[in-house]
DNA sequence: TTATATGCAAATCGTTTGCCCCCAA
DNA sequence: TTGGGGGCAAACGATTTGCATATAA
């Protein structure tokens, strides 16, 4: 999906709402940051990103790209791949199902493959590739986390996976 | 998904039977990390392994639990709840939409959201979790990945992630 | 016996933090 | 002017590696 460079300047001037609207600065590195992740036709690492940058702003430090992509994702303006790179988790399950996940604390809880409708295409699927399988990942809060969000404080990123029952 | 005692058993004979096949000696390390895995009703992490190794076979080190996870993943005794956790990877799409990965080279390629059926429970959905959405992770082999598997010879584990096309 | 695994410690990689200076508002 | 941001280097946490020794087959 590439984008033009109109579209790459829309996407800048929303970041510049965003920020204007909370009162947080502008700085020149974060808008040329924010076109190269909106620019980029891939899913790049934060790495990749900043060496894209270098050629527009030789001097931009890796600390600050981290820090910006943080910011973005806070913000809604950029996602992440999966939620769960942070470490290698492992499922010992062999049989095929999906994963629920708790956007907030991080915990996977298993969801049989039956309990879904199988995925199927409503074209057909590009040629050439050679598909192995279909695992839905399901997004949201868990038990936990939807009952302490009515008051909110949070358990965000917690450490352990925990036992939390679907 | 809690196993008995015989379940666990049966998979660390699955896993005897894996090595004698393949000439690889069955150490009582292996043995015994393997049915941590086994006996794991969650998602654990490789220190929580470990720690929970430990308590049987307190001189085991960290690093024999690493290369034996690694070990059971080549057998595919044992899965990763996502192939993407070694690094962070960015998705400025902020349309709602579906990934492929291809398991050999992890490239991951968008899937346009209505190139696929809705997501729909065959059940009622678990109780008290709050749903925010759903992402389909298509796994297989990319147009690059499954032409070189006929004649063989990989690109196991790039660092970049490219830019092949669907 | 012989190939492979283990344990330890050092090395590496990705990411985060502290600190001082600078800039956008 | 002023609070958040940027750059740099040190710190960190997860994972890997090198190597001498131990072990399964």
């Amino acid at each position: 999906v590439k984008l033009t460079r109109r579209q790459i300047d829309e996407r800048v001037t929303l970041l510049r709402q965003y920020c204007k609207t909370r009162g947080l600065p502008l700085t020149h590195q974060r808008q040329v940051i924010y076109s190269a992740l909106a620019a980029s036709e891939t899913h790049p690492t934060p790495e990749e990103i900043c060496s894209q940058v270098r050629r527009e702003m030789p001097s931009v430090s890796l600390a600050t790209v981290y820090k910006n992509i943080k910011f973005f994702l806070d913000l809604g303006l950029l996602r992440e791949v999966t939620a769960l790179h942070e470490r290698q988790l492992l499922d010992a399950n062999l049989e095929p199902h999906h994963h629920f996940v708790c956007q907030r604390c991080k915990t996977v809880m298993d969801i049989r493959e039956r309990d879904l409708e199988p995925v199927r295409w409503t074209i057909s699927p590009p040629p050439g590739i050679r598909i192995s399988g279909y695992k839905v990942e399901v997004t949201g809060l868990c038990i936990r986390c939807a009952r302490k969000t009515k008051t909110s404080r949070s358990s965000r990123r917690r450490k352990s996976n925990g036992n939390a029952k679907l």
